[in-house]
DNA sequence: ATCAAAATTATTCAATTGTATAACAGCGTG
DNA sequence: CACGCTGTTATACAATTGAATAATTTTGAT
């Protein structure tokens, strides 16, 4: 009986393939279920190359959490800087983003969920999940910024950052509970939904994320609609 | 050698006592550490129990599952039940409910995170969850719908869902996250944060939640406070 | 072509897992 | 007060787990 012929790999294609082996078990079996064996075999190598690598199966889960982590808030703040226009725009395509694939998806908000489970027990996840937070925190504050000053909204730090939390909390809320599709909604009607969220929120103009192409043409002081009353 | 004296309790008693401690343990070292004899000597009993009152590990989780669900929603809408006066008090009630203890609470929050974890490939929790959430969104349009008629505002019962579906997101995110307790910010900012955001959120006048006092004294109108601009 | 260093495989090991089965004991019923 | 039902304990067992060690193969430098 032969040996089984591989590849060596550089250091970082092999950890990187340990990782998303790692994601891709824990989504599908959860923690309980991804073993060494079953994360090595579907990165297609054996068993002794995580110790080789990581050390310990538990250092390797946690290498493979904050890769997802990075990835996430990576993805989306890509998106609005990608964004050509008003810093309306930009964080309109931000809250989008959060609402569409690729990170709005259920395997990835499985994730997520399982990892978010083991912060308050694991000091090593709970500091992976703060740094994660705060990048999160900062980015929408760097978004929102702008777009207060725009509207000649009050503004302070604390606003800012106080906004930041709460659209936080509504992008991490409606991400996982319309990531699951319950089916009690379709879920197209998350992107519409957030951005007109978000301006309520922020306390903007009706339009001013939902209606970019409103916004682009009046940049100054869009037209101040009354709010219904 | 003896055997361990014991009493034979009620199947609802010895059913929840071990619901419980599925929790606790479930809480503590994740669905991966929650193990049968982990869970039975959390419960002070040994481990034919578990066959004998749940068929198997995998059923009483499932069922803890559903207790704690059961338990979340029950009690945030209790207190909103139990507050008098005025459907923004209710509301507001509600809201604040879930931003402190019991229901803000990191153990939960882990426990909710894990089994959320779970919900995409395990179609009982999926059942369990969906029912939950179902239940959740109801309980908020029917605090909501009062308070939108009495403002004036634009009603209809997609609106409804709708600011439904947007306050529970904001709801499970700023609960999930500010449990889990960075560090980044105080706690205790969440219950008027909270409030304030649904005031924006569902364009109710500024303070209609967060000051009940002057909501109870003008309860038809209250006064119209003009959007800062 | 050779050789050594390093990456990878193969195998072993003790510990833990969930479940099944059999023996025991508490407790209501007669 | 004895009896029997069944809730409960105790034990056994095969399977799986994470980690450690030894054996082997690849690769790059010479």
């Amino acid at each position: 009986m032969s040996r089984k012929t591989f590849q060596r790999l550089s250091l970082d294609v092999r950890r990187r393939s340990l990782m998303e082996a790692t994601l891709t078990c824990v989504a599908r079996h959860g923690l309980h279920g991804a073993s060494v064996r079953r994360i090595t075999k579907e990165a297609g190598v054996t068993v002794g190359l995580v110790r080789h690598y990581f050390g310990s199966k538990d250092d390797m889960i946690r290498n493979a959490y904050a890769y997802l982590v990075g990835q996430l808030t990576a993805q989306a703040s890509e998106s609005a800087r990608a964004t050509e226009g008003t810093p309306e725009a930009k964080l309109a395509s931000f809250l989008r983003a959060n609402m569409t694939r690729p990170n709005m998806d259920e395997e990835t908000v499985s994730l997520w969920a399982t990892f978010i489970g083991r912060v308050r027990h694991d000091p090593g996840f709970a500091e992976i999940h703060r740094d994660g937070y705060r990048e999160f925190l900062n980015v929408l504050e760097i978004l929102i910024e702008p777009v207060l000053i725009q509207h000649g909204c009050p503004y302070s730090v604390t606003i800012c950052r106080n906004h930041a939390i709460a659209l936080n909390g509504l992008i991490d809320g409606l991400w996982m509970e319309g990531a699951l599709n319950s089916g009690l909604y379709a879920q197209d009607i998350l992107p519409d939904l957030i951005t007109g969220a978000a301006e309520r929120l922020l306390d903007l103009p009706a339009g001013a994320l939902s209606a970019p192409d409103m916004a682009l043409q009046s940049t100054q002081h869009p037209t101040q609609q009354s709010k219904p009353s």
